[in-house]
DNA sequence: AGCACGCCGACT
DNA sequence: GTCGGCGTGCTC
């Protein structure tokens, strides 16, 4: 009896073994439901196995059945296979887990209503693919298909290409049941009304088409305001017309609608697909299935659409790729860029990376070759880059915070009706509530962290746990009415400019006022109309927006993170002041960026000032490359959290004896050592961090080491993960 | 992760 | 005398 191997959604690190009396190759990828425990669960079919290689010893005449398999859906491919099971071994998860992550959770049910049922063009495409997967045996897809385009619209090209299909697809044509390719092709490039391509964007489309349809990385590195999503865009045309998919990767939906929009208005003709986690099930489930089925042209999503199964992926695009959010900062961490890299290697498609600030990682690999470079320097609309010019605020009164220098600036552009644009990346109104005669301040009982004054709502907030407690109005502690708040956010920063500035319109801008897409939306809208004069924002005013009125950036409290302990704080820094400096002056008026700093000759303002990202990423890399710190080391962090610190650091000490029992040659195990942020939601933190020259033996290390960890009975209220190429140190 | 089984303290 | 604590072990 055939036996079939499933992945169950359970952090265990091992897969199990079904009988299934009907079950053949077809069946691998695809949904199962099956007898577990008592009970019953969802899983998904991973491989085929024979009475041989059942694993443990267990007698295969004694294995449980199958319930159900899920035959209405297509089975998920044997490349995306691969992809979940590269990312379990890479980053040392349970498969099962991956596979739960990597499937819209309305697919996991083997028993639930398909989710193509109510689009036919689908059941087209879902058979389509399937009948001409099988082309060795064409005279039968035709007839499957015939079946199946009796009764439909003209099935579109986009299933499959011409000369994929063989004598099946030619036969179809010719009966018209299939359109055309280059017809098609005609109706999805829309290219002829579109803004002219400066001579770089052209240099760097020109280059990448000609490099053919194969895997190559490229980092597409343009200043802000070059026009990356126009050479996005016109990549995205030329694969189209060729009959692929598309996969395009932005960190954050919600806060990029426009590029949602202009992406279907391009693409009219094409059908797009966006995913991302704030989808209703139904939709994100439709999507996979549009995208899986081949129906789907072009996939726009965040990170986790980096799993969409694509059977005509012809390109993947990661814009802003050096955003932190393509890393999940919990349960499987990966990171959504690395994994486009590497399923464009397994798929032999180009990637292209774009970013104005690339992480260093991808810089470092584009200036040694092993990604392929393209560079736009100009910006697009003849707007110059704006001037940038350090404040050095070691001599002089600050305002709440704000030089004379920078105040006088905002006037002028009130007076020329223009907007500026104060940005600090604190929200709140003051970091901490203190008591000046007893010295108690406002702690977070859960936290180690202050809890933040939002006078908005006259709450005390911790932007850790999330914690929320009412003002109070004498100190808590010694009953002293005058109690203070201490430092500044944007709320306050807010106040002061309305106080400076009544007759102009001042907007804050941050996590707190664009708390829902709707909101977010209706700000962007409000700046676009000239609604507001200033704006006070954090660096969600960072992400990649035009705003054509906005000409003055001034900078606040950029030196907290000069002086910062992580080693990517320098360059997290400068990331943030070269995107949200590049949102002045995009329009036909020249941008200024103002920066208050004690520390004006900097380095790291100095490259600023010059634009020049490359002179910092070399000055940055050079310091990294004698720290021994990535891209020269490979790094995984071992996290453990319990209520008492005690527990946490006492399991990283064990595991850091069975780490160094097992030592392996090149790889560096450290002490354990509290996380700084130690106290989090009430439970302790404690890290372990293990670093390697080469990748090879840090990932042979760690899945021996992790093995013997799922081993060890811990502490119940002990939990520990791995992080592997961790973000913070 | 669930969910069993299994062996020791304060309650109707 | 039982109800219930969570320690330990298993799930094909």
């Amino acid at each position: 009896m055939p036996i079939v191997r499933v992945a169950l959604p359970l952090p265990l690190p091992q897969v199990f073994d079904y009988l299934a009396a009907d079950a053949t190759a077809e069946d691998v990828g695809r949904c199962v439901k099956v007898p577990f425990g008592r009970g019953e669960r969802n899983g998904l079919i991973v491989a085929l196995a024979c009475d041989a290689d059942v694993d443990g010893g267990i007698d295969p005449g004694r294995l449980k059945t199958v319930l159900h398999i899920q035959r209405d859906v297509l089975p998920l491919p044997a490349d995306w296979l691969e992809l979940v099971a590269f990312v379990a071994r890479y980053y040392h998860a349970p498969l099962g887990e991956v596979v739960a992550l990597a499937l819209p959770p309305g697919l996991r049910r083997a028993d639930g209503v398909s989710a193509e049922d109510e689009d036919p063009l689908l059941d087209i495409g879902v058979a389509g693919t399937e009948a001409l997967q099988a082309t060795r045996r064409p005279s039968k897809a035709l007839a499957l298909l015939q079946a199946l385009a009796q009764d439909s619209p003209p099935w579109r090209r986009s299933v499959v290409r011409e000369r994929e299909g063989g004598e099946a697809v030619g036969d179809l044509l010719r009966r018209g049941w299939l359109v055309p390719a280059a017809e098609d092709a005609q109706r999805l490039d829309a290219t002829g009304s579109l803004p002219a391509l400066t001579a770089e964007q052209d240099g760097a489309l020109q280059a990448m088409l000609a490099d053919g349809e194969g895997f190559r990385s490229w980092l597409l590195h343009g200043v802000t305001g070059s026009g990356k999503t126009e050479v996005y865009l016109r990549l995205a045309a030329h694969m189209l017309t060729q009959g692929r998919q598309v996969l395009m990767l932005v960190p954050e939906i919600a806060l990029t609608p426009q590029l949602e929009q202009r992406v279907a208005q391009r693409f009219a003709a094409a059908r797009v697909v966006s995913l991302h986690s704030g989808l209703a099930d139904g939709a994100r489930s439709r999507g996979f299935v549009q995208a899986l089925s081949g129906h789907a042209d072009i996939v726009l999503g965040t990170r986790l659409a980096v799993f969409t199964p694509l059977p005509r992926l012809g390109l993947i695009l990661v814009d802003e790729e050096h955003d932190a959010s393509y890393k999940q900062q919990e349960g499987v961490r990966y990171s959504a860029r690395d994994l486009a890299v590497w399923r464009a290697r397994q798929r032999d498609v180009p990637v292209v990376l774009g970013s104005a600030t690339p992480a260093l990682e991808t810089w470092y690999h584009a200036h040694n070759e092993r990604y392929a470079l393209q560079v736009l320097s100009q910006r697009a609309l003849a707007a110059a880059m704006p001037t940038v010019r350090c404040i050095d605020v070691r001599r002089l009164k600050l305002d709440e915070g704000l030089s004379p220098g920078l105040l006088a600036a905002i006037g002028q552009r009130l007076a020329r009706g223009e907007q500026s644009l104060v940005f600090l990346n604190r929200r709140g109104y003051a970091p901490v509530l203190s008591c000046p005669s007893c010295g108690w301040v406002s702690r977070c009982p859960h936290c180690s962290a202050n809890l933040v004054v939002h006078l908005v709502d006259r709450r005390l907030r911790c932007h850790h746990c999330g914690c929320d407690a009412g003002m109070p109005r004498a100190c808590p502690s010694c009953g002293n009415q005058d109690i203070q708040p201490f430092g500044r956010g944007t709320q306050r920063v807010e106040a002061r400019l309305a106080e400076l500035f009544p007759q102009a319109r001042v907007l804050r801008v941050d996590r707190d006022a664009a708390r829902t897409r709707k909101q977010w939306e209706g700000l962007l809208a409000t700046i676009a109309a000239g609604g507001a004069d200033i704006l006070v924002g954090t660096q969600i005013m960072a992400k990649g927006h035009d705003f054509p009125n906005l000409t003055l950036v001034g900078v606040i409290g950029a030196d907290a993170s000069l002086h910062a302990a992580d080693f990517r704080a320098p360059e997290r820094l400068f990331q943030q002041l070269m995107q949200v400096g590049g949102r002045a002056g995009r329009g036909s008026l020249p941008g200024e960026v103002l920066i208050q700093t004690e520390y004006p000759a900097h380095p790291l303002f100095l490259h600023l000032a010059r634009h020049d990202f490359d002179a910092f990423a070399r000055m940055e890399l050079q310091s990294r490359r004698s720290a021994g710190f990535p891209p020269f080391s490979h790094q995984a962090m071992l996290r453990a959290d319990a209520p008492a610190l005690d527990d946490a650091l006492e399991f990283l000490r064990h595991a850091r004896r069975l780490a160094d029992a097992r030592a392996t040659e090149g790889v560096r195990i450290f002490d354990p050592v509290p996380m700084r942020m130690t106290r989090l939601a009430r439970r302790e933190r404690a890290q372990l961090l293990i670093e390697s020259d080469q990748r090879g033996p840090l990932q042979a290390f760690l899945a021996d080491w992790v093995a013997q960890l799922y081993c060890q009975r811990s502490a119940r209220e002990l939990r520990w993960q791995l992080d592997v190429d961790p973000l913070e140190v």
